[in-house]
DNA sequence: TCAATAAAGTTGTCTGACAACTTCATCGAC
DNA sequence: GTCGATGAAGTTGTCAGACAACTTTATTGA
């Protein structure tokens, strides 16, 4: 029925069986663990094996030890936010991250327009003039894309922006690799005119500091991004 | 110099400096970490320690290891996102991630205009009268309130903002509860009357299905709170 | 009844050992 | 000389036992 555990690693199935419990409810926030001893009867492992399981697990703050007392369900409130690395097979799972990044770049391109200094809008203007570099040289420029999404989140001056934009831009910008193989040379290149001059766009705005200008554009340069998403991730379904 | 370590626990300490090590980037992605042995030795605490240290790096995604080769620091790419606990005496800190969750909630809401069932709309509508109850209770409603935007958040239909929302919800919802206290009790009412009215039109919009209405409503709700609380640090700060 | 004390239980740390695997140098056949 | 096989050394994974530090509970005594 359950199939034999997938891991050849003792750590991680122990990990696995404590993390579901209490993920899944059985332990309550609160609920003390079973002992090292018992989870050592239990599942069949030595002390070492339990222990680093637990480590683990505290390390991902979901248990608190207490020494001479045993270990607890962590309050999820002090759990950290976390995103994982969404299965590249999944396709729903990315369409769900990518709406989470354009929700907070449109947010990002407003705050820019609003309080992005000199420097700031010096370095998105480089950045753009990279990414019009690359396409010249035929380039994807898949990496100055990012590079200039990047600079518009410093320019907020809030530095949760760019953190959360370097975490997602790692997994969430399949765009161009994915979609270029598909089309012929004149339909990317068209293609990549047309994103450059969305983006020159945002920069206008940001430039004018009209945030809502800014705003508007960041909006529709990545709703048209997501929605060519969608469509591939409909045709693959599809057919 | 360095002073006394702040933390009994030696795992914590090994964590520390390894933890160092990689975000400072004296130990690049793909860099081999120093052996069990080496750490035993450099850092005076015996192999369980060293490898209880090992696995809770390995659970924050930052080090990947090996059987017979050695542990490595992981690609940056495949470690997950995290959003720390942020310290409630850092103002700057709390309002950087108001600033991250206004941009959530605002997509949030334009979302929900979009995609928003029948069912899901009743339960935004059955959250903002629970906060109505409370308030004619004379109480602050400051779950109900959350609950209301949590409704919001899981009418978009994409399971990545009420889990975000979720998570933020717990450390940055100090609104009414730091403020009530500075005002008079009629000053304390046309406050949450205004909420409620400002609460009442993001309902409004995304029940007619006005995605731009309803992005609207509910920025211009949060910016009025997140500009509260900038008062508030102002005050705190100054005087 | 209540406080001090003892005992049992639990996590934290140390030590030593072996298994499983990787890496690299050495050696031998061609 | 080149290339593959072989073996040794090094490294992580796991097991076992022991003691220290601390907490909780039960016992005892006033």
């Amino acid at each position: 029925m359950t199939g034999k555990p997938r891991t050849n690693n003792l750590v991680e199935r122990v990990m696995a069986r404590l993390g579901a419990d209490i993920r899944g409810g059985r332990l309550g926030p609160g609920a003390r663990l079973p002992t090292e001893q018992e989870l050592t009867a239990s599942m069949g492992v030595s002390r070492t094996v339990v222990r680093e399981a637990v480590a683990a697990l505290r390390a991902d703050g979901l248990v608190v030890t207490r020494r001479g007392s045993g270990a607890y369900v962590a309050d999820p409130a002090a759990s950290p936010f976390r995103i994982a690395a969404p299965h590249a097979a999944d396709l729903g799972e990315i369409l769900d991250v990518m709406e989470l990044r354009l929700a907070v770049e449109v947010e990002a391109a407003a705050l820019a327009a609003e309080r992005a200094t000199r420097k700031q809008i010096a370095a998105i203007r480089m950045a753009l003039r990279s990414i019009d570099r690359a396409l010249r040289g035929g380039d994807g420029a898949v990496a100055e894309d990012f590079a200039f999404h990047c600079a518009i989140a410093e320019a907020t001056g809030n530095r949760q922006f760019p953190r959360f934009l370097a975490f997602l831009g790692n997994h969430v910008i399949p765009r161009q690799s994915v979609r270029l193989a598909v089309d012929t040379p004149a339909e990317r290149r068209a293609y990549l005119e047309r994103i450059q001059h969305e983006h020159g766009r945002i920069v206008a705005g940001i430039s004018a500091e009209d945030p809502a200008e800014a705003r508007r554009a960041m909006h529709e340069h990545l709703t048209r991004s997501l929605e060519r998403y969608r469509n591939l991730a409909r045709r693959s379904v599809d057919g």
